[in-house]
DNA sequence: TCGAAATTTCAAAACGCTTTGGAAAAAGAC
DNA sequence: GTCTTTTTCCAAAGCGTTTTGAAATTTCGA
């Protein structure tokens, strides 16, 4: 079923049948809903690539996810970062494509996306500290917006962030406060924006009490529970043992939390440990009490709001950038105790 | 830049220049290596509405994820299924369609991807026992491939699903054979069809031994971290324990874990633990030596396959429908041993 | 050298929609 | 009843491709 079939079904033009369909003023209510009447009981819906190729705007949002060869992780914050950025693409109509691309492949998805027409703006996900993917979007053109921040980059452009740096800070002041002073930090990637922020605010937090850090006590890397685990266990069993963890992840933490207890250690007792929590869906920290101290920030809430703010950007062009830092929530759960003098 | 552009600086039609770039035999090489040159010199790529609105295929694929506003779960193997399934879709051109629907919004969505002929075919992800969704897929013609099967239903239809049954029949053998007589069965959502063939697995195994399965040792819901650790603690604690779990999700399988350390017991020697293994990219099971016992089945290789039956489906519309049953692996881990007697 | 066959190119239609610039019909003013 | 204004509708152009049917060009055989 298509327009013209529909319209001399009506036996009205196909423009009258699309203005009554798309809202224009210029038909009478009467027949608007005869239209729609019709259209309705017809199955009746707009070919989306007719539409767009007249409209010249696609009406989708493309997402580029890299799946480096090397170490192939797909992003476990993922599902829930897409989960709530497609509730808002559904509620305005928009589609979301994905693209799966290889290691350094992702400007040329981009590039392709542009020229191919497919998309009206993009995410980015997982920004570096040195982001080269936001100046190209800017000098091809297509609209973007980021999920999270680049530190060197020192243009505008649009973002959603957690304050991680301050998180950490806070996470941090929290152990010093309970007296821990060799404090493990098991961080990402720190050539990842958001791991070099944490990693920045656990620096800060700890030299404005005058605390050395240590950084035979600072890890970097992908966050997986057997990283946690390894670090842990290598951490606990050597002499001058850390009495707390900051760990940048609940996967990760789990893994903290298991060498603790291969050790016969008791988590909170023995050894404190305060995590970042992205309140995944399959992931929740306890019920009603938390398991983990933590600090707390709804990915799916920031899926939400990077597709709002790209949405608003392509709606209109002139606006400037919009940027929004959403502070995490400290939750306080079993996994943190004072120091053991 | 477009085709008409690019025609008119070559000096030739835009029929040559469409066919010398899909490779069509009647343009001559010399030509076509010119317009190939053209064409990668000013970044010419054909607009997709465009071509798709001309050919009638609009070489995409759709994925339509549910989220229950009730459990709002988002299934965490979501990630890897679709970065293999991306992989495939690339390699093939095709782009992948995103769409995030509430509750029981799906058929719509698929209606809607039907009529407004945003895709050529949809995979189904999750099927339940009994499954609508496929008698709906094939009602409006839509094609499709599903990523597990639905044992109510008896037509024929594409799909990939590793062979649940016989993985968890192998693993309860492999506990019964360790002399475990009270296994305890943590299982996903039974409506899921690979939860209720897993139950059946189970249960074959017991019975064939001539061990009688006991109902206040199965436990079915979603597969969270909580969940196992719950279910595990209380059936510890209380009398006549089991000596065993069999597990259906890793991440359920750390809760249980948790459960079994905080009561000071150790994995493997005084409780054993078997879970099936998703090989998820950020939740690898150890590095060299596997944590625990697993049946293990890459959900981002089904990703792969599911990808490459529904495209096949696509290219030749009379092709009859495939199966692809996967085996498990049973891989022995540190999570096991003997029965204490 | 000429006509037929093969090769190479092209103009125009089609895909299904939106939108522009009018035209027809209805309503209002006098 | 005529003229103007408003309301309601329409034909046709355009979006950027592919594809059909035909024309132009080259090649070849005699």
């Amino acid at each position: 079923m298509n327009l013209k079939e529909l319209s001399t079904i009506l036996g009205l033009s196909q423009t009258t049948v699309s203005r009554a369909l798309n809202g224009y003023p210029e038909v009478s209510e009467e027949t608007r809903i005869k239209v729609q009447k019709a259209a309705e009981k017809h199955n009746y819906r707009p070919n989306t690539k007719a539409r767009s190729l007249a409209t010249g705007r696609s009406m989708a949002i493309g997402h580029v996810i890299p799946v480096s060869t090397k170490h192939e992780m797909v992003n476990p914050i993922f599902g829930d970062f897409i989960s709530g950025a497609g509730e808002v693409y559904s509620k305005h109509g928009y589609d979301m494509v994905l693209t799966v691309v290889e290691d350094k492949g992702e400007e040329a998805a981009y590039r392709q996306m542009q020229s191919r027409g497919s998309v009206d703006g993009v995410v980015v996900h997982g920004p570096l500290t040195t982001e080269p993917r936001i100046d190209f979007l800017r000098k091809i053109g297509l609209p973007f917006a980021v999920h999270g921040r680049a530190s060197g980059e020192n243009s505008d452009y649009n973002w959603v962030d957690i304050n991680n740096r301050r998180a950490f800070r806070r996470a941090t002041d929290f152990l010093l406060d309970l007296g821990h002073r060799r404090i493990a930090f098991i961080n990402g990637l720190e050539h990842m924006d958001f791991a070099f922020r944490r990693r920045e605010g656990f620096i800060e937090a700890m030299s404005q009490r005058g605390v050395a850090h240590d950084p035979a006590l600072m890890f970097s890397n992908e966050m997986t529970e057997d990283y946690g685990y390894e670090t842990a266990l290598a951490l606990l069993k050597a002499d001058n043992a850390p009495t707390a963890f900051l760990v940048s992840s609940m996967i990760c933490a789990l893994g903290v939390r298991r060498a603790v207890e291969d050790l016969d250690m008791k988590m909170g007792r023995d050894v404190s440990i305060i995590t970042h929590d992205d309140v995944l869906s399959y992931m929740p920290n306890g019920k009603d009490v938390p398991i983990f101290t933590s600090t707390r920030s709804s990915v799916r809430q920031a899926g939400r709001l990077v597709a709002e703010t790209l949405l608003a950007q392509i709606s209109d062009p002139l606006r400037k950038p919009e940027h929004q830092l959403l502070e995490a929530e400290l939750m306080v759960g079993q996994s943190t105790g004072p120091a053991k003098v």
